[in-house]
DNA sequence: GCTAAAAATGTTTTT
DNA sequence: CATTTTTAGC
């Protein structure tokens, strides 16, 4: 940030700095504090690599042969190709079970994301599939094929396509490079090869790149993060200076302690140990608990005492692993009354009412996109798999609402072919804002809804509150494409959190998404072993890497707390391995007189 | 042959 | 808990 002033002062306009990083979080919260620092009147540019490759190809991707009007897929719709591609191939397979289609999908995504052939990542990390590779290696072909025959772009493709075109067009590498004079990238140790490359090619011969990033908060290996960048970029850059940050101007002594003793335990290759002027302050805690029930007690009583002391609850994080550790906690929150906000885990843009809504709108942008046909055809009674196939396939070329009235059907199947059409023919993209298109939508299907999901009074809220977020778009395409890169990604009690910043709540949040962010006081949920390192069953022991991965998980949220910090692990849980009843192998590996260690049960009684 | 309802299953984490 | 596979039903 310093940097950023330095640059602005001495003359660099602001809008040739470019901010880049991983994770959306990370970008909101790098660019609200440069816009804190620099004042409103010089927005500096910046988002996740993703949301940039986005912008940079609707721009200049004709230079590669890619319409501006690419549709952008999120995963859950490479999930549907992939199942589509693997029922295909169940022939192929002669007998051998295929994976679940979630399973291909990280197999090809992740030798995208590492620029390794699909052989390697199987047999490195999938080697029961050892004997699939070339059935893999043909889902990827028809993978690829049925995505640049659409114009489909997945979050993969965005970062390949930014390559490519940087590569391959020196005119627009050039371009971009003369917009964007500075760069810098936070959280550099989350990036993967392809973000590394980026950077390069952004940087490019003046070199005026910066970097941030903490080796021992790598937690996105899952995705092909990799934190060796750090060190590649420091070869790379041999006139880089590196700077080592150890003060810590956040936490107490007491919680650093911890860290360090966390980060003992890595095999990282940046040693730091951590000191701060803030003062010993109290002992973090590790409290015991009987179950799940109580750890959600003990961490209820706990926040309504320190908001007794003073503390907001907006001050007051509590974090997990997984968003399904929270759900006990949130029963319990729910009966006190305590508002609270939820990070992470649950994403609602797959949930099925907002695909739903979403996949009508993209049949009005554009009306071959026959991921959203297929979607918009089965949700109705009367319809489905095949029958879908079939309209498909009559409706191909088509006028879209002309054929739907004209597809020989009868029954439930020629009613439900009717309301499709009628409600697209009465949906007006270019008349109505997009937010109105929405609107109508969702008032279209309102019925529909009503007869199809039990709950569906809170997905209609949801999908309100989606209108109102929805409401600053001027054009339908960049509201689907920015949707799908930047969902809302928090919820509340009772469905989707709208924008109210102003009300004092209590944050939940997965670890992943808590990172760059800090509580006055912090929980965590679940310092468990077998939850934190996440293990499978008792035979099978995780490796180094993924237990060292679970080690910098527990380093990145013990960091979160500035002066309070609990270590809930509950002897029970209902359901994964039963029986370990121990805190988490990391924690126990510590000095015990780190923490004042308690018992749930005692205290909130 | 195709759909819709019931049982089974398999779980991080993000773009 | 929500999605996918199996099974029954039309």
């Amino acid at each position: 940030m310093h940097r950023l002033v330095r640059l602005v002062e001495s003359g660099v306009p602001a809008e040739s700095i470019l901010l880049l990083t991983f994770t959306r979080r990370a970008a909101e919260e790098m660019i609200e504090r440069a816009a804190g620092i620099l004042g409103r009147r010089e927005p500096v540019s910046g988002g996740t690599f993703h949301s940039f490759a986005n912008l940079a190809l609707r721009k200049y991707g004709k230079a590669i042969g890619l319409p501006p009007g690419f549709t952008i897929l999120d995963q859950s719709d490479g999930f549907e190709i992939l199942g589509e591609i693997r029922a295909d191939l169940k022939d192929a397979a002669e007998g051998a079970t295929l994976p679940r289609r979630e399973t291909i999908a990280s197999i090809l995504s992740k030798s995208v994301n590492k620029q390794v052939p699909i052989e390697d990542i199987v047999s490195e990390e999938f080697s029961q599939f050892f004997e699939l590779i070339s059935l893999f290696e043909i889902a990827a072909a028809r993978y690829r094929a049925y995505k640049s025959e659409r114009h489909f772009v997945d979050f993969d493709d965005l970062l390949v396509l930014l390559v490519r075109l940087l590569e391959e067009s020196p005119e627009v590498a050039a371009r971009v490079r003369s917009s964007y004079r500075y760069l810098m990238v936070d959280e550099y140790q989350d990036t993967n090869l392809l973000q590394a490359r980026i950077t390069h090619l952004l940087a490019g011969e003046s070199r005026n790149v910066m970097v941030v990033g903490d080796d021992a908060q790598s937690i996105y290996a899952f995705r092909g993060a990799c934190h060796e960048n750090l060190f590649d970029f420091h070869r790379r850059f041999e006139e880089a200076p590196v700077v080592t940050l150890e003060e810590n101007y956040r936490s107490t002594q007491g919680i650093l302690d911890v860290a360090n003793g966390l980060m003992s335990q890595m095999a990282a290759a940046f040693r730091k140990s951590l000191f701060t002027a803030r003062g010993k302050g109290g002992k973090p805690r590790l409290v015991e608990a009987a179950d799940e029930a109580a750890q959600a007690q003990y961490v209820a009583s706990e926040v309504v005492r320190l908001r007794g002391e003073g503390v907001p609850l907006a001050e007051v994080a509590v974090l997990f692993r997984a968003s399904r550790h929270a759900f006990a906690l949130e029963i319990e929150l729910a009966h006190l009354g305590i508002p609270y906000v939820k990070y992470g885990g649950f994403r609602f843009m797959e949930s099925a009412h907002i695909k739903d809504v979403l996949a009508h709108l993209r049949l009005l942008v554009l009306p071959g996109d026959d991921l959203a046909l297929s979607r918009v055809l089965t949700m109705r009674p009367g319809i489905g798999k095949s029958g879908a196939r079939a309209i498909r396939e009559f409706l191909a070329g088509k006028p879209l609402v002309e054929g739907l009235e004209r597809y020989r059907a009868k029954g439930k199947a020629r009613a439900s072919l009717d309301e499709i059409a009628a409600l697209l023919s009465h949906l007006e993209p270019h008349r109505e804002a997009p937010a109105l298109c929405l609107e109508s939508a969702v008032l279209g299907l309102k019925p529909l809804f009503q007869t199809r999901y039990d709950d569906w009074p809170r997905r209609i809220r949801d999908l309100e509150t989606l209108v109102g977020l929805c409401a600053r778009y001027r054009s339908l395409n960049s509201m689907l494409a920015d949707l799908t890169l930047e969902p809302p990604s928090a919820s509340r009690r009772d469905g989707l959190a709208g924008p109210s910043r102003i009300a004092d709540e209590l944050v939940l949040s997965t670890v992943h998404s808590s990172k760059g962010l800090e509580w006055r006081a912090v929980f965590v949920l679940q310092a468990r072993d077998g939850t934190i390192p996440m293990v499978a069953s008792f035979d099978d022991e995780p490796d180094q890497g993924s237990l060292d991965e679970d080690l910098r998980l527990l380093y990145v949220a013990v960091t979160r707390a500035k002066d309070y910090l609990s270590l809930v692990w509950p002897r029970e849980i209902a359901r994964g391995p039963y029986g370990w009843g121990m805190p988490s192998r990391f924690l126990l590996a510590l000095p015990e007189e780190l923490f004042d260690c308690l018992r749930a049960d005692d205290f909130v009684a």
